[in-house]
DNA sequence: TCCTCCTACGTCAACGTTGACGTAACCAGT
DNA sequence: ACTGGTTACGTCAACGTTGACGTAGGAGGA
């Protein structure tokens, strides 16, 4: 509507009759201005509606913080995904620090173009969720300097911190309960193979399997279901196999609940036992509830934060990696006994 | 790690042997740059791994653009709203425009606050989702002339431009429907009045019974329900209720999933009939599956995304109210009839 | 041949702010 | 009265970039 000019220092400074410095001494709260002059300088400031100018001040100060992270996930619609995006928020918030987010897609073009986006604007760190595959675009960033933390994934680079959960043994514990309540044909539906997550969660599958004295059933094996749709393809396909699986360990969220549709369209949800990876909304609200393996995403999300914020305090101990322990928690749907 | 300074049009201009304005020409595409030149400032770029600053270069340039804009939430990590936020990303993606988020919580001083760190850092628009109760903060902020468009709740001040769904006309098709199945006893359970679009569900509510012919019971109203506790005790009463309601219409979310959860333990969720507001997550594989009210979430966030920067770009036509359509999803719950 | 116009540069100042430093006034101590 | 220190200001330049404008040299026309 107005294009009003914004009311700068200068302006505030001519009001109150002092100098622009004087006019910053106020506003920083710095001191070396009478308590007359603050208050004169105060009152202009609020007649002009004045509002000081972070990137004028971030340019000049030199410390040269825009008090503003980058936040680069997967898909922030996701709800794994919104949720670390809160976490980081909140403890951003702490700072006094904002966060710019965008979304990755996964797509390498994507998350280099945002990367680029992030850098243009000096953000002071960034929190990142890597895309599979080649880190080039992530370990050049790192590399000029940019405080960076990883999450979710490990960098396959050095000297980088980063926060995952225990993928590996949470997934062994999965199909270590599963082989105890007497399951012996234990199927894996996972995520795209080029995910760490994805790999460390088959292993700990592979391990689980191992220590429970079961032998691995390679046709009781589907990785890389992309959606919904794949995972609900392939556990079509698995339930068709002979012998059946009597259980299924699925590693990822939507991989879940793609499989979950199809055991009730097949009338199985009472007889196949199911344990996901990740837990979501309702999922103990279903029929049967499921069992899941609960990563603690506030956790990841503060830890993650409070990494990027000790690196660009200045903080040069040797990169951590945290791993914050994910439950088991049961709900029904993998507690149940093969026929 | 490094304390390596970035590289600045200086540094560039210097290796290229040509003046800092050139570098400028060269890095914005601008002509007046003869080919040869070009190539030495763009191998020189390359060399020293030079990156545009974008602060500097808003706070010079005439437009004074920086090339991102706030998006202030009630919660990002609720499904609803980081839907939002991604389909508001992805219009952004397209104009080059960063997204800085934040989750006001529904409390006036965390908005005002979120409000003011955005206008700090200049930002070019806003996207609102605005807190219940007085919007002072948000008319102040437009009146200075921030572009700003206000979602999922319209301004209770003038000249700015909202995005919502048909909140009045979708609840009286629900509660039509619950109607036209032979209900008479049809509770309504509703989230904090301050919001408007409580306010609007529940005028939409009074008009389906009245449309169908039937009478308002007060005492199956019940409102102010915050979180799922409250929508839990809320239902449990309501069902305590003589004669006891055989239809519940819950306007929202959470509440919807409440009710959900005590209709199931009281073992009525295949008898009474339930509509909710907003969809969510596995409505569809719940038992029975939900019917809701579909709010067309990448539309709103679309649109509301190409009003902000339309008006950005200095678009002075009067302010739009721009109203998306929700649609009923018959999924079973509604379709249940009175005993 | 001279004048004009265009192209490819360069110079300068400014965007809004703050670091470095200068200075006038005042006070305490001797 | 003089020194030394402190307080409360002010002046100046610079952060990295771009708008406004200047200029040298060549092309083109009369």
């Amino acid at each position: 509507m107005d294009q009003r000019r914004e009311p700068t220092m200068r302006d505030v400074a001519a009001l109150a009759k002092v100098s622009v410095k004087t006019v910053s001494r106020v506003v920083n709260g710095l001191p070396g201005a009478g308590p007359e002059v603050v208050e004169r300088v105060r009152a202009a400031a609020r007649t002009l509606g004045y509002r000081p100018n972070l990137t004028a001040s971030s340019l000049r100060r030199s410390d040269k913080r825009s008090a503003t992270i980058g936040v680069l996930f997967e898909d922030l619609s996701n709800p794994f995904d919104s949720a670390l995006l809160r976490a980081v928020e909140d403890r951003a918030r702490q700072n006094g620090v904002l966060v710019l987010a965008g979304s990755s897609e996964d797509e390498p073009h994507l998350q280099r173009e945002l990367l680029e986006s992030l850098a243009t604007r000096r953000v002071d760190g960034m929190v990142v969720m890597a895309v599979g595959g080649h880190q080039d675009a992530l370990q050049q960033e790192r590399e000029r300097g940019t405080p960076m933390v990883l999450v979710d994934r490990p960098p396959t680079f050095g000297g980088t911190d980063s926060v995952t959960t225990t993928n590996r043994d949470s997934s062994r514990e999965a199909v270590l309960q599963l082989a105890s309540f007497g399951h012996r044909d234990i199927a894996f539906l996972g995520d795209r193979q080029t995910l760490w997550t994805s790999q460390e969660r088959y292993t700990g599958y592979l391990e689980g399997l191992a220590h429970a004295g079961l032998k691995l059933r390679e046709d009781l094996v589907r990785t890389d279901l992309k959606g919904p749709d794949a995972a609900e393809r392939a556990t079509a396909e698995l339930l068709d196999r002979d012998p059946r699986p009597t259980a299924l360990f699925t590693a990822q969220n939507l991989v879940t609940v793609g499989a979950m549709r199809v055991l009730r369209a097949r009338d199985l949800h009472q007889r196949v036992a199911l344990i996901g990876f990740d837990d979501f909304p309702l999922a103990d609200m279903l029929h049967p509830a499921v069992t899941v393996v609960r990563q603690d995403v506030p956790a990841l999300g503060r830890k993650a934060a409070e990494l990027v914020f000790a690196r660009i305090e200045g903080d040069t101990t040797p990169p951590v990696h945290a791993v914050v322990p994910a439950t088991l928690v049961r709900r029904g749907s993998g507690e149940i006994r093969p026929d």
